[in-house]
DNA sequence: GACAAGAGAAGACATTTGTCTGTCAATCGT
DNA sequence: ACGATTGACAGACAAATGTCTTCTCTTGTC
């Protein structure tokens, strides 16, 4: 079965690459033509490369846009749905938004969630320092407007966005940091607003790669 | 459409909801036509569409391969260059190269180096836990057979993986690593090799996402 | 040997898509 | 008023790209 792990395990090395081909250029951001992928192993004939695309599209492992150029795409249910979301690096009242309009650059992750559904921060102090989340760590939110209690999650106090760990008690939204030397915060719930859930934790050790 | 009064100019915004449009494109994986961003406007020419999309061009705001169907792409530094490298969940000696044939799944990064050169492993252990590297994260392996004094590496010990801190003390290998519970390593230098050096952590909250 | 299936090749055709030239209307500064 | 500039429109051409038909060759099966 050429499912989750999504790669064509039994046939000859040949589909296979040319599988893994196409996924690059895919995620590299056009999808090849047929004559791209012609030239690329050698085939002196376009339709030689058309029969291993259609042969892909016929295993699941791609998926197709007829007639138009460049339609081949990466299958929505079978393997790695990969979407580019923003990475914002301070969120302010009311401005995600338009933040996002304007992002530092874009993260590469992998969710079932919807392109639109996520965001990239970049997290400023170590008030999450005993759940191993560092300043400078970039988190994946997932937006929503409440969480349950023990998610990390992204809030808004006080015009600014902060990362903590959420517990709800009585009714009442306390935000917990991961570290003794900052207290937990317990904000009037009017001047909290939950921006989304952290699902994701990322750290660069070296090479920005992300960083505009 | 001399506007009345104060209404912005007819093209006020337009060139930045271009601009929108094409670069939402682009994430979702396929770079718009010419004619899909006159059609998405109502243009009724469509060297309307392309005057505004060489403008964004000239404004340094989009990249384009003249000539080629949907050629227009994000500038370099949008983080874009998004390759999948093989997780692997457990590496053996020599197995290496075997290992990634047969990946536990797919983990899409963003970096300059080529996927040849990268690969991910899930952490066992909570020997790195003061480096917040936890067990169940999953870290990014830059293949190199060496590395500098102080750089987190994957080592291979007595046929095992293990990630630790590297230093280099009087020409011999320690490995240290980041939690007082452990002691560090001093292998005999026929007894140790360096697989990669761990330029990314990730963390997945919730949900696999990587399994995948 | 006959046959079918599969990969490759050659060439052609149709559609999509990028690109160009010329014209017009509105706006702006002088 | 005048020219320069910009955005838009119309129509056409050319290149890129998807698609099709037909042929050869090999391999495996009966």
């Amino acid at each position: 079965m050429h499912a989750a792990g999504g790669l064509p395990s039994r046939t000859d090395g040949r589909k296979r690459r040319i599988f893994l081909f196409v996924r690059d250029r895919i995620l590299a951001g056009s999808p090849p033509t047929t004559r791209e992928v012609q030239e690329h192993f050698g085939f002196r004939a376009v339709q030689s490369a058309r029969r291993h695309l259609e042969a892909l599209v016929r295993d699941g492992l791609l998926d197709k846009e007829p007639g138009t150029a460049r339609g081949y795409r990466l299958p929505a249910g079978s393997g790695h749905p990969t979407v580019l979301i923003p990475l914002v690096g301070r969120v302010q009242a009311g401005a995600l938004t338009t933040a996002v309009e304007d992002p530092e650059g874009f993260v590469a992750v992998q969710s079932s969630a919807g392109r639109s559904e996520l965001f990239a921060l970049r997290v400023r102090g170590d008030s999450m320092r005993d759940a191993a989340i560092l300043p400078g760590d970039v988190v994946v939110v997932h937006r929503q407007d409440s969480a349950r209690s023990g998610d990390v999650v992204v809030a808004l106090v006080e015009d600014e966005a902060t990362v903590k760990r959420l517990k709800v008690r009585a009714g009442r939204i306390e935000l917990h940091p991961a570290n003794p030397a900052f207290d937990p915060i317990t904000p009037a719930p009017d001047e909290v607003r939950i921006l989304g859930k952290v699902v994701e934790v990322r750290r660069y050790l070296e090479g920005p790669a992300s960083a505009g």
